[in-house]
DNA sequence: TCCTAAGCGGACTGAGCCGTCCGCTTTCGA
DNA sequence: TCGAAAGCGGACGGCTCAGTCCGCTTAGGA
C-alpha cells in the first residue's frame, strides 16, 4: 500500500505548498493556487484529499502537533509560571507565522493532535494556577482562544492572565 | 432630490435587513440574503449602493457612530480610569451584538464616523494614561484592536491594559 | 523491454456570488 | 385622471471556487 515514487513526490509538494499558502493567506487560499505553487494539476490535489477541508485538517494537524510538542516541553520547566508564559509566547509566534493554525481550529477539534495539545495546555494551566501565577477563571480553551491576541499584544495578554491583585 | 415613498421604505428595509444580517453572520452575508430578508428584489439593494462594500460602509459607519457617541460620553466621566474601562466594556458589548463592526473596519478607515471614534478614543487613552490607569505603550488603534478579545475576556484585557507593576 | 495499473492534469460541472439590465409597475404632480 | 419619471425585481452575465472525470502518461515489476 505504498505510493508510487511520483505520487509520493507530488503528495509531498502539495503538503508543502498548502502549508505555505495557508500560512500566508489563511485557509481561504484556493486549491488552484496550492496546485499551481506545488507545480501539479488541480486534480492531483483532490486525489489524496477528498475535500479541501480534509487537506486543511491534514496540514493544520501537523502544525498543531508541533505546538503540542512545545507545550509538552514546557511541562518539563520547573517554574510553572515561566513555563506557561513561555508556551503562550511560543504559540503566539507559531500563530504569527501561520494564520491558518487557529482559523482552522473548528475542523481539527476531533483530531488526536488537538486532543494532545489541549491535554498539555490543561496541565500547564493547572500547574500555573496552583503556583499562583495564573488567574483561576481561565481554562485551556480560553488560553488557546487568546493566542491570536497574544501574537499582537503579548504583554497585555500575559499581564491580563496574572491573578488579579498581585 | 427626495426619494419616492416606496423607494424610501425599501431603502429603510434594506438598511435594517443588512444591519441584522451583518450582525449575525458578519460581512460575508450575501446581498441575496439581505434582499430576501428585506422583502425586496436583489436589484433593489444595488440601486442605492453601487457595490456591496458601499452597503457595508453605510451600515457599519452608522453603528460606529453610536460607539463613538459612547466614547464621547465617557469623556464626561471624571474618573479617567473608569471612563476608559467603561468604554472598553461598551465597545465590547457592541461588538458582541454586531460581528461586522470591526470585521469591516478596513472599509471604514476613511469615514468621518471612524475619524470621530478614533479621536474620542485617543482622548480617552491619553487621559487614562495621564491618570496612571492605563499602560503607556498602547495606542487608540491598539485599544480598538483589542475590543473583539475584550468581548470574550473583558477582565483579562482590562487587567492586561493596566500599567505593569501596580 | 514491455505491459499494466497507478497516476496525471486540465476540461468540465454546478453552486454561489456580485453587479447589470430591461420590461413592467407604481407614484405623484399637473 | 393621467402621463411621465422613478422605481421595481428577477433574469442574466461573468467570475471564482470545489469537486469530478477521462483520455493520456509514466513507473516499475516480470
Amino acid at each position: 500500500m505504498t505510493l508510487r515514487a511520483d505520487a509520493q513526490r507530488n503528495l509531498d509538494r502539495v503538503l508543502v505548498a498548502a502549508s505555505e499558502c495557508f500560512a500566508e493567506r489563511g485557509v481561504d487560499a484556493s486549491a488552484d493556487e496550492i496546485a499551481r505553487r506545488a507545480g501539479v494539476g488541480h486534480g492531483t490535489v483532490f486525489r489524496r484529499f477528498p475535500t479541501k477541508d480534509a487537506l486543511i485538517v491534514a496540514v493544520v494537524a501537523m502544525q498543531m502537533h508541533a505546538v503540542a510538542e512545545t507545550a509538552e516541553a514546557a511541562l518539563a520547566e520547573p517554574d510553572a509560571g515561566a513555563a506557561f508564559a513561555g508556551f503562550v509566547r511560543d504559540a503566539a509566534d507559531a500563530y504569527t507565522r501561520n494564520r491558518a493554525l487557529l482559523d482552522a481550529l473548528d475542523l481539527c477539534l476531533e483530531t488526536p493532535e488537538f486532543e494532545a495539545l489541549v491535554g498539555a495546555v490543561r496541565a500547564l494551566v493547572a500547574r500555573a494556577q496552583e503556583a499562583g501565577a495564573l488567574r483561576r477563571d481561565v481554562t485551556a480553551d480560553d488560553v488557546l482562544a487568546l493566542v491570536p491576541t497574544a501574537s499582537r499584544f503579548p504583554e497585555v495578554v500575559l499581564d491580563g492572565l496574572r491573578p488579579p491583585g498581585r
